[in-house]
DNA sequence: AACACGGTCAACCGCAAGTTA
DNA sequence: ATAACTTGCGGTTGACCGTGT
């Protein structure tokens, strides 16, 4: 097997393309359609090799490409793809309509790599790992004016440390851990004074965590029946690599595979097409306890949008985990659930169909194969 | 104004797999 | 079976630009 030694040859052009160069490429494609890169230039007139041709065609002047910033869609795709694919830019690209490898590839390196890092999650893994947190950007940290020497954490700081909490075997972690994000540095001889500060804050997320306890119950018990269902699936995981959390790619629809439009107001069809996959993005019951007993999922991310605000978003449990593990976890003290749980929520909308499609869901659901 | 710095992204490089003779 | 060649892919580079000092 030779290498192309398209590039050799002197006196080909490199570096930016100019209009000209451009409009001569696409008027021959145009023309004679696209192929046999190596014989393109010179039958189009250009001192280019084909490789760049080709490269110049499919990164920047196909008809197809979609120009222009990334949506908060095709990033989530993006997200949750690369958790499946890893590094594979083109089989990514192949999901997303309009955008090339090479676009995909520049934005995860310059955008989303940066802000996972940021958010203490791998960019490779995309575990959580706490040695990769900005700890101080996660807490909100401020003085109640009545007091003299105690932090008083905000809503936003009970959430960012139930995002950790994954991370830790509640409580005696967990109050470590808050320790450590709450006591000033090199300030080692006050770390009990500041544990025993922090056991007002632990007790209210312990009540918290008994009443959301109580609202994941019934979502704990199918989805451990879930998880039976499951292990007498065939799939292509082993044990011990089915993903932790998976949820809908949430991909738009012109994003999706023909015939694959998901409606969540609907229970879906037997046979329907899902893109449940590993992720990033949670899938949260709503925080409102008004609305805990009807089908109201919504989609939280931890891709810092501006315009999320879903309480229990924050950091997903790490993949690594078995699946029965991952299910008996659903009674957290997050509001976080499982897609086991959440399924049920879609099954328990139509019992009389649930036997028909739950076995081709989890079928879809372990398949990744489609994604390769 | 000049410079440094960091972010962005088009383009290149090298490799591997596939195809053809 | 082998070599020559093509195509596709992922990693890397470097020019360009905006921003801060």
């Amino acid at each position: 097997m030779g290498r192309a030694p398209c590039c050799d040859r002197a006196g080909l052009k490199k570096g930016p393309w100019t209009q000209e160069e451009d409009e001569k490429l696409v008027s021959y494609i145009k023309k004679h359609g696209q192929g046999n890169w190596r014989t393109l230039p010179k039958n189009a007139g250009l001192e280019r090799c084909g490789k760049s041709c080709r490269l110049r065609w499919t990164n920047y002047l196909r008809p197809d490409i979609k120009r222009g910033r990334f949506s908060f869609e095709e990033e989530e795709t993006i997200i949750q793809l690369h958790s499946i694919l890893g590094n594979k830019w083109s089989a990514i690209a192949a999901r997303l309509p309009g955008r090339t490898d090479n676009e995909i590839k520049n934005y995860w390196n310059t955008h989303i790599r940066k802000r996972l890092l940021r958010m203490g999650i791998d960019p490779v893994t995309h575990a959580p790992r706490l040695d990769f947190l900005d700890l101080t950007s996660l807490l909100n940290k401020h003085h109640h004016p009545a007091a003299t020497n105690a932090y008083y954490p905000t809503q936003a700081d009970l959430e960012a440390l139930r995002a950790l909490e994954p991370l830790a075997s509640y409580p005696a972690d967990l109050l470590r851990l808050a320790s450590t994000l709450l006591s000033p540095p090199n300030q080692d001889q006050q770390q009990q004074q500041q544990q025993m500060l922090l056991m007002p804050w632990l007790q209210i997320m312990a009540q918290q965590q008994q009443q959301q306890q109580q609202q994941v119950s019934d979502q704990r018990a199918t989805a451990a029946a879930a998880h039976q269902l499951l292990m007498q699936q065939p799939c292509g995981l082993a044990a011990g690599q089915m993903p932790g959390l998976v949820h809908h790619a949430n991909l738009q629809e012109d994003h999706m595979v023909p015939g694959c439009v998901v409606d969540y107001a609907q229970p879906p069809a037997a046979g329907a097409c899902y893109d449940y996959v590993p992720a990033l993005m949670h899938m949260v019951s709503d925080a409102d306890a008004s609305n805990n007993n009807n089908n109201n999922l919504q989609w939280s991310s931890t891709v810092d949008t501006g315009s999320n605000n879903n309480v229990g978003s924050g950091v997903s449990t790490p993949s690594s985990s078995p699946a029965a593990g991952r299910v008996n976890s659903a009674s957290t003290t997050t509001t976080t659930t499982t897609a086991f749980g959440a399924l049920n929520d879609v099954i328990a909308a139509d019992d009389a169909d649930a036997g028909l499609f739950d076995m081709q869901l989890y079928s879809d659901l372990l398949d990744v194969s489609d994604y390769m």
